[in-house]
DNA sequence: GAAAACTATGGAGTAACTCCAAGGTCAAGC
DNA sequence: GCTTGACCTTGGAGTTACTCCATAGTTTTC
Protein backbone atom coordinates (compact mmCIF):
# COMPACT_ATOMS: atom_id res chain seq x y z
CA UNK A 1 0.00 0.00 0.00
CA UNK A 2 1.63 3.34 -1.03
CA UNK A 3 1.30 6.61 0.91
CA UNK A 4 -0.10 9.49 -2.11
CA UNK A 5 1.70 12.21 -1.14
CA UNK A 6 0.66 15.66 -2.23
CA UNK A 7 2.93 18.49 -3.05
CA UNK A 8 2.37 22.08 -3.65
CA UNK A 9 4.55 24.01 -6.20
CA UNK A 10 7.58 25.22 -4.39
CA UNK A 11 7.72 21.65 -2.68
CA UNK A 12 8.23 20.51 -6.48
CA UNK A 13 10.78 23.56 -6.78
CA UNK A 14 12.90 22.16 -3.92
CA UNK A 15 12.86 18.87 -5.29
CA UNK A 16 14.33 19.90 -8.65
CA UNK A 17 15.28 22.86 -8.65
CA UNK A 18 13.97 24.51 -10.86
CA UNK A 19 11.93 27.77 -9.90
CA UNK A 20 8.14 27.63 -9.39
CA UNK A 21 8.11 30.24 -12.20
CA UNK A 22 9.54 27.18 -14.83
CA UNK A 23 7.05 24.35 -13.35
CA UNK A 24 4.00 27.15 -14.08
CA UNK A 25 5.76 27.76 -17.37
CA UNK A 26 5.98 24.20 -18.24
CA UNK A 27 2.68 23.61 -17.42
CA UNK A 28 1.38 26.97 -19.73
CA UNK A 29 3.44 24.68 -22.63
CA UNK A 30 1.51 21.57 -21.80
CA UNK A 31 3.99 19.47 -20.10
CA UNK A 32 2.17 18.72 -17.00
CA UNK A 33 -0.97 19.76 -15.42
CA UNK A 34 -1.57 19.37 -10.98
CA UNK A 35 -3.37 16.96 -9.68
CA UNK A 36 -5.71 18.57 -8.63
CA UNK A 37 -6.90 22.20 -7.21
CA UNK A 38 -7.66 23.28 -3.74
CA UNK A 39 -10.00 24.85 -2.99
CA UNK A 40 -8.04 27.78 -2.40
CA UNK A 41 -7.07 27.06 -6.04
CA UNK A 42 -3.45 26.24 -4.86
CA UNK A 43 -1.97 23.49 -6.83
CA UNK A 44 -1.16 20.04 -5.43
CA UNK A 45 1.13 17.55 -7.60
CA UNK A 46 1.78 13.45 -7.24
CA UNK A 47 4.72 12.12 -7.49
CA UNK A 48 4.39 11.13 -10.77
CA UNK A 49 4.52 14.91 -11.73
CA UNK A 50 7.74 14.97 -9.75
CA UNK A 51 9.33 12.10 -11.77
CA UNK A 52 8.10 13.80 -14.80
CA UNK A 53 10.00 17.63 -13.81
CA UNK A 54 13.31 15.29 -13.26
CA UNK A 55 12.99 13.46 -16.29
CA UNK A 56 12.41 17.52 -18.21
CA UNK A 57 15.14 18.82 -16.32
CA UNK A 58 17.65 15.71 -17.46
CA UNK A 59 16.88 16.43 -20.86
CA UNK A 60 16.42 20.10 -20.78
CA UNK A 61 20.67 19.43 -19.11
CA UNK A 62 21.65 17.65 -22.76
CA UNK A 63 19.34 21.00 -24.86
CA UNK A 64 17.12 18.74 -25.96
CA UNK A 65 14.06 21.12 -26.55
CA UNK A 66 10.61 21.23 -24.83
CA UNK A 67 9.03 20.31 -28.55
CA UNK A 68 10.79 17.36 -28.14
CA UNK A 69 10.60 16.33 -24.67
CA UNK A 70 6.88 16.87 -25.07
CA UNK A 71 7.62 13.77 -27.75
CA UNK A 72 9.04 11.67 -25.71
CA UNK A 73 6.29 12.10 -23.13
CA UNK A 74 4.09 11.09 -25.86
CA UNK A 75 5.87 7.94 -26.10
CA UNK A 76 6.07 6.78 -22.97
CA UNK A 77 2.18 6.84 -23.67
CA UNK A 78 2.73 3.71 -25.56
CA UNK A 79 4.71 1.26 -23.58
CA UNK A 80 4.15 -1.88 -26.05
CA UNK A 81 5.52 0.32 -29.31
CA UNK A 82 9.35 -0.21 -30.86
CA UNK A 83 11.18 2.44 -29.45
CA UNK A 84 12.76 3.56 -32.64
CA UNK A 85 11.05 6.93 -32.38
CA UNK A 86 13.38 7.45 -29.40
CA UNK A 87 16.48 6.20 -30.95
CA UNK A 88 15.21 8.83 -33.85
CA UNK A 89 15.16 11.51 -31.63
CA UNK A 90 18.18 11.10 -29.88
CA UNK A 91 19.92 10.61 -33.29
CA UNK A 92 19.00 13.66 -34.37
CA UNK A 93 19.61 15.78 -31.84
CA UNK A 94 23.05 14.27 -31.21
CA UNK A 95 22.91 15.68 -35.34
CA UNK A 96 21.87 18.63 -34.15
CA UNK A 97 24.63 19.19 -31.48
CA UNK A 98 27.67 18.10 -33.75
CA UNK A 99 26.55 20.50 -36.72
CA UNK A 100 26.67 23.24 -34.07
CA UNK A 101 30.03 22.14 -33.11
CA UNK A 102 31.19 22.28 -36.53
CA UNK A 103 29.48 25.73 -37.19
CA UNK A 104 31.34 27.35 -33.77
CA UNK A 105 34.69 25.81 -34.63
CA UNK A 106 34.27 27.41 -37.87
CA UNK A 107 33.77 31.18 -36.08
CA UNK A 108 36.65 30.27 -33.73
CA UNK A 109 38.63 29.38 -36.52
CA UNK A 110 37.80 33.03 -38.43
CA UNK A 111 38.22 34.70 -35.07
CA UNK A 112 41.49 33.45 -34.35
CA UNK A 113 42.65 34.03 -37.57
CA UNK A 114 40.91 37.93 -37.56
CA UNK A 115 42.43 38.36 -34.08
CA UNK A 116 45.82 37.68 -35.18
CA UNK A 117 46.15 40.60 -37.55
CA UNK A 118 45.93 43.45 -34.88
CA UNK A 119 48.31 43.88 -31.90
CA UNK A 120 47.07 46.13 -28.89
CA UNK A 121 49.54 49.13 -30.26
CA UNK A 122 47.46 50.24 -33.02
CA UNK A 123 45.58 52.69 -33.19
CA UNK A 124 41.84 52.38 -34.14
CA UNK A 125 41.94 53.92 -37.42
CA UNK A 126 44.43 51.05 -37.92
CA UNK A 127 42.83 48.47 -36.63
CA UNK A 128 43.30 45.78 -38.84
CA UNK A 129 40.47 43.69 -37.82
CA UNK A 130 38.34 46.64 -37.98
CA UNK A 131 39.61 47.22 -41.44
CA UNK A 132 38.80 43.57 -42.32
CA UNK A 133 35.20 43.56 -40.88
CA UNK A 134 34.87 46.62 -43.21
CA UNK A 135 33.78 46.70 -46.96
CA UNK A 136 36.04 46.30 -49.26
CA UNK A 137 33.98 47.19 -52.25
CA UNK A 138 36.68 47.77 -54.75
CA UNK B 1 34.50 64.81 -57.08
CA UNK B 2 32.85 61.73 -55.87
CA UNK B 3 29.26 61.35 -56.99
CA UNK B 4 26.89 60.69 -54.06
CA UNK B 5 24.47 57.99 -54.41
CA UNK B 6 20.78 57.46 -52.74
CA UNK B 7 19.90 53.96 -51.98
CA UNK B 8 16.07 52.99 -50.75
CA UNK B 9 15.86 50.54 -48.44
CA UNK B 10 15.69 47.43 -51.12
CA UNK B 11 18.46 48.30 -52.99
CA UNK B 12 20.65 47.80 -49.66
CA UNK B 13 18.51 44.56 -49.13
CA UNK B 14 19.72 43.46 -52.93
CA UNK B 15 23.72 44.58 -52.28
CA UNK B 16 23.93 43.34 -48.50
CA UNK B 17 21.50 40.18 -48.60
CA UNK B 18 19.82 41.38 -45.98
CA UNK B 19 16.08 41.45 -46.40
CA UNK B 20 14.16 44.74 -45.37
CA UNK B 21 13.05 43.73 -42.08
CA UNK B 22 16.29 43.08 -41.12
CA UNK B 23 17.51 46.37 -41.88
CA UNK B 24 14.39 48.55 -40.42
CA UNK B 25 15.17 46.26 -37.38
CA UNK B 26 18.38 47.29 -36.97
CA UNK B 27 17.16 50.91 -36.98
CA UNK B 28 14.74 50.17 -34.62
CA UNK B 29 18.16 48.85 -32.27
CA UNK B 30 19.70 52.49 -33.29
CA UNK B 31 22.52 50.63 -35.22
CA UNK B 32 22.14 53.00 -37.99
CA UNK B 33 19.28 55.64 -39.38
CA UNK B 34 18.66 56.65 -42.63
CA UNK B 35 20.15 59.36 -43.87
CA UNK B 36 16.75 61.32 -44.94
CA UNK B 37 13.50 60.99 -45.46
CA UNK B 38 11.72 61.76 -48.87
CA UNK B 39 8.60 63.88 -48.47
CA UNK B 40 6.59 60.56 -49.07
CA UNK B 41 8.51 59.52 -45.92
CA UNK B 42 10.63 56.97 -47.94
CA UNK B 43 14.04 55.87 -45.73
CA UNK B 44 17.08 57.16 -47.99
CA UNK B 45 20.61 55.96 -47.32
CA UNK B 46 23.90 56.42 -48.83
CA UNK B 47 27.00 54.60 -49.66
CA UNK B 48 28.22 55.04 -45.88
CA UNK B 49 24.79 52.92 -44.47
CA UNK B 50 26.21 50.74 -47.30
CA UNK B 51 29.43 49.94 -45.73
CA UNK B 52 27.90 49.88 -42.64
CA UNK B 53 25.70 46.81 -43.18
CA UNK B 54 28.15 45.00 -44.80
CA UNK B 55 30.29 45.29 -41.59
CA UNK B 56 27.07 44.35 -39.49
CA UNK B 57 26.57 41.29 -41.68
CA UNK B 58 30.25 39.81 -41.56
CA UNK B 59 30.45 40.80 -37.62
CA UNK B 60 26.83 38.66 -37.23
CA UNK B 61 28.49 35.86 -39.73
CA UNK B 62 30.96 35.34 -36.63
CA UNK B 63 28.26 35.35 -33.93
CA UNK B 64 28.97 38.99 -32.72
CA UNK B 65 26.13 39.63 -31.16
CA UNK B 66 24.35 43.51 -32.24
CA UNK B 67 25.31 44.86 -28.53
CA UNK B 68 28.88 44.04 -29.09
CA UNK B 69 28.23 45.37 -32.76
CA UNK B 70 26.92 48.28 -31.21
CA UNK B 71 30.48 48.84 -28.85
CA UNK B 72 32.82 48.44 -31.97
CA UNK B 73 30.85 50.76 -34.10
CA UNK B 74 30.87 53.57 -31.26
CA UNK B 75 35.19 52.39 -30.79
CA UNK B 76 34.80 53.62 -34.64
CA UNK B 77 34.29 56.98 -33.92
CA UNK B 78 37.23 57.46 -32.25
CA UNK B 79 39.85 56.59 -34.66
CA UNK B 80 43.11 57.90 -32.65
CA UNK B 81 42.21 55.74 -29.80
CA UNK B 82 44.34 52.15 -29.31
CA UNK B 83 42.28 49.19 -30.58
CA UNK B 84 42.73 47.32 -27.14
CA UNK B 85 39.15 47.61 -26.94
CA UNK B 86 38.57 45.68 -29.87
CA UNK B 87 41.14 43.54 -29.58
CA UNK B 88 39.39 42.34 -26.08
CA UNK B 89 36.12 42.40 -27.36
CA UNK B 90 37.37 39.76 -30.18
CA UNK B 91 39.50 37.59 -27.09
CA UNK B 92 35.92 37.70 -25.17
CA UNK B 93 34.22 36.71 -28.13
CA UNK B 94 36.67 33.62 -28.74
CA UNK B 95 36.12 32.57 -25.09
CA UNK B 96 32.32 32.45 -25.16
CA UNK B 97 32.39 30.51 -28.04
CA UNK B 98 35.21 28.06 -27.05
CA UNK B 99 33.05 27.96 -23.88
CA UNK B 100 30.00 27.08 -26.03
CA UNK B 101 31.89 24.18 -27.89
CA UNK B 102 32.94 22.73 -25.00
CA UNK B 103 30.02 22.56 -23.24
CA UNK B 104 28.43 20.85 -26.98
CA UNK B 105 31.02 18.67 -26.84
CA UNK B 106 29.69 17.28 -23.14
CA UNK B 107 26.53 17.43 -24.20
CA UNK B 108 27.99 15.51 -27.50
CA UNK B 109 29.72 12.96 -25.17
CA UNK B 110 26.64 12.10 -22.62
CA UNK B 111 24.22 11.45 -26.18
CA UNK B 112 26.40 9.34 -27.97
CA UNK B 113 26.32 7.06 -24.43
CA UNK B 114 22.82 7.29 -23.77
CA UNK B 115 21.90 6.34 -27.13
CA UNK B 116 24.50 3.74 -27.26
CA UNK B 117 22.34 2.05 -24.01
CA UNK B 118 19.18 0.90 -26.14
CA UNK B 119 18.57 -0.75 -29.67
CA UNK B 120 15.99 0.02 -32.15
CA UNK B 121 14.31 -3.27 -31.45
CA UNK B 122 12.90 -2.57 -27.58
CA UNK B 123 9.57 -1.67 -26.38
CA UNK B 124 9.27 1.93 -24.99
CA UNK B 125 8.69 0.23 -21.67
CA UNK B 126 11.58 -1.17 -21.69
CA UNK B 127 13.68 1.24 -23.82
CA UNK B 128 17.08 1.98 -21.54
CA UNK B 129 17.24 5.60 -23.30
CA UNK B 130 13.65 6.42 -21.40
CA UNK B 131 14.58 5.06 -18.30
CA UNK B 132 17.82 6.49 -17.80
CA UNK B 133 15.91 9.67 -18.44
CA UNK B 134 13.76 9.02 -15.82
CA UNK B 135 14.28 9.20 -11.73
CA UNK B 136 15.82 7.24 -9.74
CA UNK B 137 14.51 7.96 -6.25
CA UNK B 138 15.88 4.95 -4.65
C1' DG C 1 -3.25 40.26 15.15
C1' DA C 2 0.52 41.35 12.32
C1' DA C 3 4.28 39.90 9.55
C1' DA C 4 6.41 36.48 6.79
C1' DA C 5 6.02 33.17 3.44
C1' DC C 6 3.46 31.15 0.47
C1' DT C 7 -0.08 31.03 -3.51
C1' DA C 8 -2.45 32.97 -7.84
C1' DT C 9 -2.71 35.66 -12.45
C1' DG C 10 -1.20 38.40 -16.15
C1' DG C 11 2.14 40.89 -18.58
C1' DA C 12 6.73 42.54 -19.90
C1' DG C 13 11.57 41.60 -21.07
C1' DT C 14 15.41 38.81 -23.20
C1' DA C 15 18.00 37.95 -28.71
C1' DA C 16 17.58 38.56 -33.33
C1' DC C 17 14.95 38.39 -36.21
C1' DT C 18 10.63 36.91 -39.42
C1' DC C 19 6.06 37.35 -41.09
C1' DC C 20 1.79 39.62 -41.70
C1' DA C 21 -1.86 43.06 -42.32
C1' DA C 22 -3.45 47.46 -43.64
C1' DG C 23 -2.59 51.16 -46.13
C1' DG C 24 0.13 54.78 -48.96
C1' DT C 25 3.24 55.64 -53.33
C1' DC C 26 5.14 55.25 -57.76
C1' DA C 27 6.34 53.79 -62.51
C1' DA C 28 4.92 51.31 -66.64
C1' DG C 29 1.69 49.81 -70.00
C1' DC C 30 -2.63 50.46 -72.46
C1' DG D 1 -6.65 58.34 -67.09
C1' DC D 2 -6.45 53.99 -65.05
C1' DT D 3 -5.03 49.63 -63.61
C1' DT D 4 -1.44 46.59 -62.14
C1' DG D 5 2.49 45.42 -59.79
C1' DA D 6 6.19 46.49 -57.09
C1' DC D 7 7.60 49.21 -54.03
C1' DC D 8 7.14 51.86 -49.38
C1' DT D 9 5.18 52.81 -44.42
C1' DT D 10 3.78 51.35 -39.50
C1' DG D 11 2.50 48.36 -35.95
C1' DG D 12 2.01 44.04 -33.91
C1' DA D 13 2.44 39.02 -33.32
C1' DG D 14 5.33 34.77 -33.26
C1' DT D 15 9.69 32.21 -32.27
C1' DT D 16 12.61 29.69 -27.56
C1' DA D 17 12.80 28.98 -22.80
C1' DC D 18 12.51 31.10 -19.54
C1' DT D 19 12.84 35.14 -15.77
C1' DC D 20 11.09 38.93 -13.26
C1' DC D 21 7.55 41.88 -11.71
C1' DA D 22 3.20 43.79 -9.88
C1' DT D 23 -0.97 42.97 -7.64
C1' DA D 24 -3.63 40.41 -4.85
C1' DG D 25 -5.34 36.48 -2.07
C1' DT D 26 -4.05 32.72 1.63
C1' DT D 27 -1.77 30.43 5.18
C1' DT D 28 1.42 29.90 8.72
C1' DT D 29 4.22 31.61 12.39
C1' DC D 30 5.39 34.55 16.25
Amino acid sequence: MKIQKNYLIKDLSLKTGLSTDTIRFYEKKNLLQPTFRGSNNYRYYDEKTLNKLIFIKRCRALEISLNEITYLLELEQNPAQSCSAVNKLIDDHIQQVTDKINELKKFQTQLVELRSTCNTDSRIDDCQILKQLEAKSS
